[in-house]
DNA sequence: TTTAGCACTCAATCTATTTGAATGCTAAAG
DNA sequence: CTTTAGCATTCAAATAGATTGAGTGCTAAA
């Protein structure tokens, strides 16, 4: 009993202040949930609560707000794991659409959390440095130029257009890029840049002013192997109360939510699920949750959201674990039969 | 003498309100310009200009700030037309680097700009419409599906991934888009989507489920048509004064950058140099400055600076109409030589 | 035509003052 | 030992005046 009342009104605390973003007072927190203690109880509870640095105050008679430990004790015992009804249709709904790529899928997965929850929400895509090659092409255009397009395993499209030298032999460019292509392909992005020593004497091979081409290729190596990255809904950030009048606040948001620091921050977390409430110095009134997501072909992204600390955790936490359960669900489902024949098909070829 | 000291006075205090952000009075003005005029007299002037809409009051007793026609006054006979010496160098620096494709370089202008102007920067490509498809190619992946890649004469490339039908068989595939190239090769990509109709039956004879294809082809051709926007800088926007306090007001302009009703205002503008001081309903506090950029091709696009009202006009158009010459001049000088070889080789194929 | 001078306006700032939602503590009741 | 009632106390936030100062328009003289 003693433990439930204490557990009961830090549950309050949380979900009220995370409703009205007000400090919580004791007479509150009776009249709305007609509490059958008296306000003293109450306040007894909070002053022990604050004690054990779950609660704090805003001033010395102000009311209780939630503190890192609070949110977070309230994220590990307290919090109701309901997932939201509307979620689970529009997943449904989506997921019953047939020929989309991962990627689509994806996408439109994240856009349900992030109307769903009025979070930000952020995927990471697979880590590129371990997909593979699957195939390079270089097309000649108008205009002396060219564009290769590069393609990895997982259909991940990097192009780059460059200058051709102007005596080039399209018939040459393109034995030479078949060469290329037998000599590149599978190789795993992170080792591409390694490989451009290897592909140079090719090149020199066939094509004399070689080094246009042989910088397009290393340009877009490097591209390749940096960190693919979506946002989606930043907009919902906008209506969060504690935005509203404090334009600097905001501006420090959305610079953070593009800054490599919140990426690294993500992917610093390798658990499962897990939730990082705002007080790293990198993003102080920031919260993340983030899930892992395992992806067809043993790949692995996350999928995060990232909203203010006092953002409801329940909701966000519920919604993101119900989601990336059926994403994966989904994606083992319709990896079997076909992975088989797959694997067919390649030993034919080779 | 008499209309020189009127445009005197509208230059200081449109130039004093630009670093300033507060109305100027008349006395302000004596004292920052050493003016040889008395409080009074200014005070004469601005009340004329005042009835003649160039000038407006904040409130009854205030000092005067510009209003739209104020500004578009100061742009049209005031401003000192002056560019920036380290726009110039870095113009010069980045385009003296080789093999860079056209993209490339109005990227990194936009960056010059936006850098140099503390101002978003907008860039709309040339119309994708008008665009020829140059090559479509299919690249199956593992996991049962593909990948789709498109890519215009300009070097443009949009990509679709999806799932495969699973018993595909490659060499048809393959044959089967050969043909489609063969037919399709040359459309503008505005008559893509009306072209699927005659390219159905191919994918009929060779390939049983065709509908996945013929779906993924569909929707990367509504992708193609529309409008290609880059925008760039758009931090540069935060540090503006009259957005610290306003978290709304910032929050508004932020949406609006990325509503497609930005797209149509700057895509009204056919002129070489225009500016759109905000007063259209759906920009109130913002204002465009465009200009259009001829590219390689016959090809047309525009670059815009984005900002409040109280933006630097001088500077801004200055910037924008330099960057946008030196680009056209380097452009036309890099076209000429190598056009006809290309042409050449156009015949030897067909 | 220009300027000095003056009365006037009004946002912005400052200073009390009030209000009310909160607290902690103590002592009595359960 | 736990809970509650009661009370003094705190303090942010709201309200109301008073003050300031940068600005105006107008008039009459230079």
């Amino acid at each position: 009993m003693e433990r439930n009342r204490r557990d009961l009104i830090l549950k309050h605390i949380v979900e009220h202040f995370i409703k009205t973003a007000l400090p919580v007072g004791s007479h509150t927190l009776i009249e709305t949930y007609q509490l059958p203690f008296s306000s003293a109880t109450i306040r007894n509870e909070m002053l022990s609560l604050e004690q054990d640095g779950l609660l704090e105050k805003t001033h010395t008679s102000s009311g209780r707000i939630p503190s890192s430990q609070g949110y977070q004790y309230y994220v590990d015992h307290l919090r109701s794991k309901s997932v939201d009804e509307r979620i689970k249709q529009q997943l449904q709904v989506m997921l019953s659409q047939k020929t989309q790529s991962v990627s689509d899928i994806i996408q439109k997965s994240s856009e349900i959390l992030s109307n769903m929850t009025k979070l930000a929400s952020v995927v990471l895509g697979p880590n590129a440095q371990q997909e593979k090659l699957m195939s390079i092409q270089v097309t000649p255009l108008e205009n002396n130029s060219a564009t290769a397009v590069f393609i990895t395993d997982s259909g991940y499209v990097e192009n780059k257009t460059f200058v051709l030298p102007t005596n080039i032999d399209k018939d040459a460019l393109a034995d030479c890029m078949n060469l290329i292509n037998k000599r590149l392909k599978g190789t795993p992005v992170a080792n591409l840049s390694e490989k451009m020593d290897a592909i140079r004497p090719i090149l020199e091979d066939y094509i004399v002013e070689h080094d246009a081409v042989y910088q397009a290729f290393a340009q877009a190596f490097i591209n390749f192997a940096s960190e693919r990255l979506k946002l989606y809904g930043k907009d919902s950030l906008f209506n969060q109360p504690e935005f509203a009048h404090d334009g600097d606040k905001l501006r420090k948001i959305l610079t953070m939510l593009e800054s490599p620091k919140l990426l690294d921050e993500i992917h610093l977390n390798t658990n499962n699920l897990t939730v990082n409430i705002g007080n790293s110095e990198s993003h102080q009134d920031l919260s993340i949750v983030s899930s892992k997501l395992k992806m067809p072909g043993e790949k692995e992204g996350r999928i995060a959201l990232v909203g203010p600390t006092r953002m409801d955790y329940d909701r966000a936490l519920s919604a993101l674990e119900y989601v990336t359960d059926m994403l994966e669900k989904y994606f083992e489902k319709n990896a079997q039969k076909p992975a088989d024949k797959q694997k067919e098909k390649k030993h034919e070829k080779e």
